[in-house]
DNA sequence: TATGAATGAGACTTCATTCAT
DNA sequence: CATGAATGAAGTCTCATTCAT
C-alpha cells in the first residue's frame, strides 16, 4: 500500500522528468496524483520543497550503496569496482525518470539544497574511485594511475549519454524490451573494457 | 558590428543557459538586450521561436564542421578522428552557454523542431564515426570494430560530464584559467587514449 | 487557573492586536494557544464569532464600570467625573491590546454585532456625561454647558491619541517604565485641567 | 481628465477605507476601477506598493501645508495656530476616506515605509507647535507653556474622534449636510476655545 | 520600424472550515 | 471532547502576447 504522500511524490517525479520543474504545474501534479491542489502545499510546504523531497528520497535509497562496497573484504579492488558499476547502471536503468531530473539539475545549479546533495554524491564517488585505485595499485591489482576526474567523467558520462540516446536507438533499430536489456548489458561490458585498459588491469594474472 | 537581432539572440542564449527556458521571461531578455519587450515577438514571432532560432544559429555555425573532415584527403582515418574530437572539445569549451542549453534540451524532448535538429546532429556524428571506422578498418589503420553507439556515448558523454564537473573541480582545487586550459588538454588526451584502445590503433606502425 | 476557551481568547486578542483580524489566521492562533486548529471552530463556531467573543468578554468586564459611578452618592458631580476618567485611563493603560483592536473596529464598522456593542458603549458614555453635567449645573458645581459630543471627543480622543503616540515618545525620549507611568499621570491631569475649564468648575469654591 | 493610474489610486483609497488593507482584494479594486486585475501589478508593482503610493500621494499634497504657515510673517502666533487648525480640520473633512486609512495605519505599524511617513508627519506637527508656542511666549502672545505631547494629542485626538463619531451623531440626530457643516464649525471653535485656555491667550489684549 | 500600455490566462499559495476517526 | 487530514475557494502576482499609435 502506497501512502498519499508517496503517491504525490512519484507522480511529481514522473512529470518533472517529462517537463522539468518550471514546466510542471502543481495543478498537473495534483491531477495526475488524483488529489486536491492544496495537498501539495499541505504535505510538502511548496512545489520547491516537494522537488527537494524527491532528491532526498532517492538519495536516501542509495545511501547504503557506497557503504556496502567499501566494507566488503572478500573482493579485490577490481571486483569491487565492477560491483559499483553494476549497481550504478542497474539503478540508472530502473530509475530513468529520477536520473533524468538529476541530470537536469546538475546543469542548473539553482536550488542550493539540491546542489549540495549532488556535489556530495559526486565527491562520494570520487572518493570511492580514489580509494579503490590507490589500494589496487598498492596490491598490484592495477598498474596504471589515471586522472581521477576523467575516470569519473568517463564512467558517469558514458552511462548517462547511453541512457539518453537509448530512445533514439530503440526507435531507429525498432528495438523492444529485449533490445534494451542487451543494450545495457553491452554498455556495462563496454565500460568495464575501457576501465581495464585505463587501470592496467590484467584479468588472468 | 552586431545586429539588433543577434544582440537579442546572444543575450537570450545567456539567460536561457542560466535559468532555463521557462525560467527566463522575455521581459528579462529585453532588459538584458536593452530593447523593448515587444521587439522579441516582433523579430522572432514568439519566445519559443527565438529559442529555436538559437539552435538553428549555432547548428549552422557547426555545419561546415563535419563536411570539412570527411572531404580532406591528406589525412588518414585516425588523424581525421583526432581533428573531429579536437574541434568538438574546442567548441564545447568556447560555447559553454549554448552547450548547457543543448544538453538540457536533449533531456527534455519537448520542442519537436529542436528534437529533430538534435537527432540529426547525433546521427550525423554516428555517420562520421561509422565511415571513419569502416574505412579505417579497410585500410588497416584500425584493428577493432567497437559498437558505434558506445563510441559516441563515450566521447560525447565524457566531454560533457567533464565540462559540467569543471566548476566544482575549479572550486575544489582552487583553479584558475591555467587550470582550466590544462584540464581541457588532459581531457583531450584522455579521450584519444581511450579511442586508441577501443579502435586498436597503433601509433608507430 | 485559566480555561482552554479563555486561553484561546487571550492569545487571539494578542494576535488580532498585532496583525488585525484579516491578517491573523486561525492557524496562528491555534499555534500560539497550543491547541488544535479545529478547536477554534469547535469552541467559537468561527473565526468571526471568536472575534466577537473578545468584545463581549471585555465589555462584560467594563459593565459594572458605569453603574458604580452613577450609583454612588457620596461624591459630587466633579468627583464622579474624575473617577470615570481615572478608571478609563487605567483601563486603557492596562488593556492596550484590546483597545488597539477596539479602535480599529471603530474605524471599520464591518461586523454588525460589534458595531452595536461599540455604539452602545459610546452612547453609554454620552449618557453618563449628560447626567453628570445636567446634575452638576443644577447643583451649581459646574457653570458652563459645553456641547456633549465634543466633551466626549476631547476626553476619549486625547486619551487614545496619547496612548498611540506613547511608543514613539518612549523611543524618542529614551523612556522606560517610569516615563510611561509619569506620562499617564500627566495625561490624566491634563484632561482634568481641560475639563475644569470647559465645565466652568472652580475647585476652591 | 483623470489618468488610469489615479483612477485606480482613488478607487483603492475608497475600498481600503471601507474594508482595510487585508480586507480589500485587488480583484475588488480592479472591478471598482473598471480595469484588468493585472493593471495593479502593472502600474504599482504590488498591492502593498499601491497602498504606499496612496500615502505618498496624500502626503505630497499636504507638503506645502506646513511651509506656508511658518513662513508667513503678517500673522502673530495665535493667528498662525488658527490657520494650522483650520486647514487641518478642512483637510480631514474633505479627505475622510484617506484619514480613515491613515488612522488605521497608525494603529498597525506594519509597513515600514508608511510608519516612517506617519512619524515624520507627527514630528512635523510637534515641531510646528513647539516653534509657535516658544515664539508666542517670547512675544507675550501666550502666557502658559503646556506639555507639547498633550497639545498635539488634544488637537489631533479630538478632531479624529469627532470625525469618527460623526456618522453616529448624524444618524442619531437625523442630521444632513447642514448638520455636518455646523458640526465641523463648532468643532473648530471648540478646539480653539480649549487652546486659548491651555496657552493662556487673551483675545482682547 | 518601434513603442509601451493593456490584456487575460494561469501560476503558486494560504485560508477557514468540515469530516471521519 | 479532540484530532488532523482533506477540501475548495480565493488570494496575489507574473507571464507572453497583442494593439493602437
Amino acid at each position: 500500500m502506497i501512502s498519499k504522500e508517496e503517491n504525490i511524490l512519484f507522480n511529481a517525479e514522473k512529470l518533472f522528468a517529462e517537463k522539468g520543474f518550471e514546466g510542471t504545474s502543481i495543478r498537473e501534479i495534483s491531477k495526475e496524483a488524483n488529489v486536491n491542489v492544496s495537498m501539495i502545499s499541505y504535505y510538502f510546504g511548496s512545489k520547491e520543497k516537494l522537488f527537494e523531497k524527491i532528491f532526498e528520497f532517492r538519495m536516501n535509497e542509495s545511501l547504503s550503496f557506497a557503504k556496502d562496497v567499501i566494507a566488503d573484504n572478500k573482493m579485490n579492488e577490481w571486483e569491487k569496482l565492477i560491483v559499483v558499476i553494476n549497481r550504478y547502471t542497474d539503478r540508472v536503468k530502473n530509475l530513468k525518470t529520477f536520473y533524468l531530473i538529476m541530470q537536469r539539475e546538475q546543469l542548473t545549479n539553482k536550488n542550493e539544497h539540491i546542489v549540495k546533495v549532488l556535489n556530495e554524491s559526486k565527491m562520494g564517488f570520487l572518493e570511492i574511485y580514489k580509494q579503490l585505485i590507490e589500494s589496487g595499485l598498492k596490491n598490484k591489482v592495477f598498474t596504471k594511475r589515471p586522472r581521477l576526474e576523467f575516470i569519473h567523467s568517463t564512467i558517469s558520462g558514458t552511462i548517462f549519454s547511453a541512457l539518453n540516446s537509448l530512445p533514439i536507438y530503440k526507435k531507429f533499430y525498432k528495438g523492444d524490451e529485449k533490445y534494451e536489456n542487451l543494450y545495457f548489458e553491452d554498455l556495462n561490458n563496454h565500460i568495464k573494457n575501457v576501465l581495464k585498459y585505463l587501470l592496467g588491469y590484467e584479468e588472468n594474472k
